[in-house]
DNA sequence: CCAGACGTTGTT
DNA sequence: GTCTGG
DNA sequence: CCAGACGTTGTT
DNA sequence: GTCTGG
């Protein structure tokens, strides 16, 4: 799955990579967990263009009653988007990229309670796209804009270290997913796998298990 | 009809 | 064990 | 994903 | 909001 991810480079080498320029409060990030602010780029329809911003990580149906639903709602299975009620809508318009550098998974250590943490992440360090959706919730001050990473299956480099991961959408797969007109087979075979192309992992320190560390150490090699 | 769920992961 | 919060 | 809480009353 | 289950 992913539960954690980075988003690591200066924000020149994020606006080079996807043309936009950041919003405001843009830093380095080393530890982003689910509930904190993730940076997403969506099309603007109204101005033709794309247009970085700032999303609350856990959509938040629109229809919800307690917004703490998204605290759960971290993940989509990308089999599922078409069909769940809680994506559906989602899925058909308000689809997002989520940028990231990289992205942790946890293994199992046979006979062993403890877990061990990989960072996943491009062998040339390039920013990519994470594939999301997205949703308003609320009005006013209430007002909450969330989103959802969609989970398919593990590519070669990340399989023996867990059975999900994020989908990792290519260049050309960017344009596609972020297209109000793409059809439904489009889709669905974006969504089928990921670009593991370009990924390689690394076991990393169990420092970045807690969510309140958000420095280097993180991505440091264990050695 | 109304009530209640709407999700993923991992673990058993 | 299960839920909430980050 | 992991970490940390998980409760109420009354008093300060 | 929309679907499923009773």
């Amino acid at each position: 799955m992913c539960g954690r991810f980075t988003l690591t480079p200066d924000s020149g080498a994020v606006e080079a990579e996807f043309g936009v320029s950041l919003p405001d409060g843009y830093r380095p990030r080393f530890n982003i967990a689910p509930s904190q602010e993730v940076l997403a780029v969506v099309r603007d329809a109204a101005r033709g263009e794309d247009r970085a911003g700032w999303l609350r990580w856990g959509l938040v149906p629109h229809w919800a009653k307690d917004p703490a639903i998204g605290n759960r709602m971290i993940n989509a299975r990308a089999e599922g988007l078409a069909t769940k009620p809680a994506f559906r809508s989602a899925f058909r318009e308000r689809r997002c990229l989520i940028v990231a550098d990289g992205f942790y998974e946890w293994a199992r250590v046979p006979g062993e309670k403890r877990k061990q943490p990989y960072w996943i992440h491009r062998h040339d360090h390039r920013p990519f796209a994470l594939a999301g959706l997205w949703e308003r919730w609320g009005r006013g001050d209430e007002e909450l804009v969330s989103c959802v990473i969609v989970t398919t299956e593990p590519t070669e480099v990340v399989r023996p270290i867990h059975d999900r991961m994020p989908l990792v959408l290519s260049v050309e797969d960017r344009e596609r997913w972020l297209d109000p007109e793409a059809d439904a087979g489009t889709l669905a075979g974006i969504s089928r796998r990921a670009d593991g192309e370009a990924l390689q992992a690394r076991a990393v320190s169990t420092v970045v298990n807690s969510p309140a560390v958000d420095g280097p150490e993180c991505v440091e090699p264990l050695d």
